[in-house]
DNA sequence: TGGTTGACGGTGG
DNA sequence: TCCACCGCCAACC
């Protein structure tokens, strides 16, 4: 496991419930904010049930993908009090996880 | 070692 | 509001 990987790994599972965060804020926490695009391919090879990658959504509120069970992760998103409509997330702006400072910085 | 892919983000039309 | 194009980083072939 890379570091970078466990490192989104561990933010996602520090995701509370009824709660759900962007591929953005994921990458930030893990210590780099541009790297989305590798976040989606963690998540995409991320098999562990523990890991709720179900609340890690696209910006905007945008469901994006789930590796083909898009209707799975809307049903759990809706399992856990959100509002989803369609391919959107309904008071995204109410329900996302903000992150706060990365604790123990280490680099 | 190099090129392509991908569960994306943001801007423009 | 929705669709399309460009840019980005890390993993895989």
């Amino acid at each position: 496991m890379d570091r970078f990987a466990a490192r989104v790994v561990a933010v996602v599972r520090q995701i509370p419930p009824g709660r759900v965060a962007t591929y953005g804020d994921v990458a930030a926490r893990a210590g780099r904010p541009r790297a989305w695009r590798a976040v989606g391919n963690v998540m995409r090879a991320c098999g562990d049930a523990t890991v709720p990658c179900h609340r890690v959504v696209a910006a905007g509120g945008r469901l994006g993908g789930y590796g083909g069970h898009e209707l799975l992760k809307r049903h759990l998103l809706a399992a856990e009090g959100l509002r989803v409509t369609g391919t959107r997330v309904l008071r995204f702006a109410e329900v996302r996880w903000r992150p706060g400072h990365a604790p123990g910085g280490r680099r």
